[in-house]
DNA sequence: GGACCACGGTGACTTTAGTCACTGACTTTC
DNA sequence: GAAAGTCAGTGACTAAAGTCACCGTGGTCC
């Protein structure tokens, strides 16, 4: 059961739970539990059957392939009030995960539990859009993110990566690499000549973006 | 309207239709339309707004995202008794097409028009677990092919490719440079080498697979 | 049968990415 | 404040992929 406080915040971020009938609301909300999760947890990984549905109230969750050689690659983020389609991928077709999920700083989610995410599915319609909506959206960035792995050159994915979040960057450059699916190296040194262009600042954990245009011409808008 | 051999053959590929109450079957195909199309047609393109959903009962369509180099990438395809589920995401989010579908050989198909799916999705509801489960399963392949392209080197990637398919493959080299996103010579290249470990056999448009395992062991399963 | 064309083979080269090894700077911990 | 650990910088090298240019072969079309 949850206490008031989360319950009004998850409302908030997932308007469409408002919708429900309130005995629905109530039965459905009665087994999910709130948490806390610090950063880095591994909330599944590859192979593991799926245990519930993640309603995200703060915080984020990075999904994440990750390579033999210990090489890693982004695939998508889901933040507050989105839902992890990969989560109802395997609820809907009854597989294992496929990907990492790892919690970002200052998480915390509400879990629903699988019996729970499929009655919404299946009798409350507006929650069924919501989720099939959200997962066209996924499947179209997934679309694109193959094809710039596949057709742009390194530069221009960290450059459009930079320019994707807001300017003072707190991030290792290993972390960066985890992103894009790269080295550390390779970052530190594109960020250098990026750097030389005067297109950004390097500190410490931390990279300042000075010339947004410049980065955004580079990735080809 | 549609004839009864044709009816008869998409109640077999598509068995879930077969569930529906006659009168709404009858209602749903018969704005449908069958056709042959040549080898090679564009069924949509990328930016294109969506016209309908296709069955297909022959052939099928390759799901391609092209570089603006002229380079290509195939996503996925789309075959007998299959949805596609680029389709599925555009009808659903009401936004474009972001890849291009182009028909293979000998492809047949009925298009449903959109309005029709819609209905059907909304009011059928094994039809729509029939939609979202072939949606988790390509959501799945995406991202297999996301790793693939990010972690894999190209003569594991062809290796896998020429194991995919019944051994005496029809295909020009720039073909299954297409499918890789990936160019011609390195195909080439590529295919000498495994020619040379006694692998495969070369020939004009052919390539006869003699040992698949070892083409399968390359892969890296 | 000559012109044309798609297909593929190939050598030489460039670019891009990754690997290895080592260094120094800064932080945290005891 | 010394030791250990994380983070970043860098040179030298290797590997992978792509580019360019050109050639030969076999088929098709008048």
């Amino acid at each position: 059961m949850l206490n008031e406080n989360i319950r009004a915040n998850l409302l908030q971020h997932y308007p469409v739970l408002a919708g429900l009938p309130p005995a629905t609301l109530d039965d459905v909300l009665s087994n999910a539990t709130a948490m806390d999760v610090p950063e880095g947890t591994i909330l599944f990984d590859e192979g593991q059957h799926c245990q519930g549905f993640p309603l995200i109230l703060a915080g984020g969750v990075r999904v994440v392939k990750a390579a033999p050689n210990g090489r890693e690659l982004r695939l998508y983020r889901v933040g507050p009030g989105e839902s992890c389609i990969l989560t109802s991928s395997c609820l809907i077709g009854q597989t294992g995960y496929h990907a990492r999920g790892v919690a970002e700083a200052g998480t915390t989610l509400v879990a629903l539990p699988a019996t729970a995410f499929r009655t919404l599915l299946t009798n409350h319609p507006p929650f069924r859009d919501y989720v099939f909506r959200l997962f066209s959206e996924r499947m179209t960035d997934l679309m694109q993110l193959v094809t710039e792995v596949a057709f742009q050159k390194l530069d221009q994915r960290l450059a459009a990566l930079l320019v994707s979040r807001p300017s003072p960057i707190h991030a290792t450059h290993q972390a960066l690499a985890d992103e894009l699916g790269s080295v550390r190296e390779m970052v530190s040194r594109l960020l250098k000549h990026f750097e030389e262009h005067g297109w950004i600042h390097l500190g410490r954990e931390q990279i300042e973006v000075r010339d947004a245009n410049a980065l955004k011409n580079l990735a080809g808008h």
